[in-house]
DNA sequence: CGTCAGATGATC
DNA sequence: ATCATCTGACGC
C-alpha cells in the first residue's frame, strides 16, 4: 500500500506519482489515469481559498486521508489530501481504468447500459460507491478504501484544470491536470499535451 | 470535434 | 447565487 508519507508532499508531486496507482474498495479495483493538483498555499482554484468551513474541513486534514464533497448536488468527488495537516491541499481523482468489479461498478451507476467509461470525477466516485460518510477516511490503512502502488505511465500529459473559471488567471492556466498518455480512460483529451 | 441546457441540492 | 459534473441533443 502507499504509505502515509507518500501523501505528505506537494500536491503536484503526489499527483504525478498517483498516475498509474491503484484504488481498491472491496471487489472494485481502479487504476488512476487522470488527476488534478490543488496546491497550497495561494491556489485560488482550491476549495480552501476562502478558509476552513464545515464542508471543506476534511481538505485541511492530515495527508493520506480522503476529502469528498457533493458536486452540483449529484456527484461525490474524491480527493486525496496531501501536504501537511492544517494545509488545504489535495489531488482530485478525475478518471480511472476499471481493473476489477465491473458488475458492481455497473450496478452502482444505475440501470443504464453501455460501456463502462470512468472518464470523469463523478463517475469515479460512483464506481467506488463513495458518499460524504467517507470524509476523513485514511487510505493508507487496510479496510475500506485503499491506495496501492501500480504501474507508472509511459507518458504523462498535462493541461489546465477543468471547471475552475472562477480562479485567478494564473491558477486557471496552470498545467496541473495530469493524465496517463497511453490510457483511453481520460477526459477532454484535446486539452492536454 | 464542439457547444448547450437541464438535472439537482448543499453551502456560505 | 454559486458550483472541481453528467447526459443527451444538436451542429460542423
Amino acid at each position: 500500500m502507499l504509505p502515509r508519507s507518500f501523501f505528505a508532499r506537494d500536491a503536484l508531486e503526489v499527483a504525478r506519482d498517483l498516475l498509474g496507482a491503484r484504488l481498491q474498495r472491496g471487489g472494485v479495483a481502479l487504476r488512476i489515469t487522470e488527476v488534478e493538483a490543488y496546491r497550497w498555499p495561494g491556489d485560488t482554484a482550491s476549495h480552501g481559498r476562502h478558509g476552513r468551513t464545515e464542508r471543506n474541513d476534511a481538505l485541511w486534514g492530515p495527508p493520506g486521508t480522503v476529502y469528498i464533497y457533493l458536486c452540483y448536488g449529484m456527484h461525490h468527488l474524491l480527493n486525496l489530501v496531501t501536504g501537511a495537516d492544517g494545509e488545504a491541499a489535495a489531488v482530485l481523482v478525475r478518471a480511472c481504468e476499471p481493473l476489477a468489479g465491473l458488475s458492481t461498478i455497473r450496478r452502482r451507476r444505475g440501470g443504464r447500459d453501455g460501456p463502462v467509461l470512468l472518464n470523469g470525477p463523478g463517475k469515479v466516485g460512483a464506481a467506488l460507491g463513495l458518499d460524504l460518510g467517507w470524509n476523513g477516511h485514511a487510505v493508507y490503512l487496510p479496510g475500506g478504501l485503499e491506495a496501492y502502488r501500480g504501474t507508472p505511465p509511459k507518458e504523462v500529459l498535462r493541461g489546465p484544470r477543468i471547471g475552475v473559471d472562477y480562479a485567478r488567471s494564473t491558477d486557471r492556466a496552470a498545467p496541473w491536470r495530469l493524465a496517463v498518455g497511453e490510457s483511453a480512460w481520460v477526459g477532454y483529451r484535446s486539452r492536454l499535451k
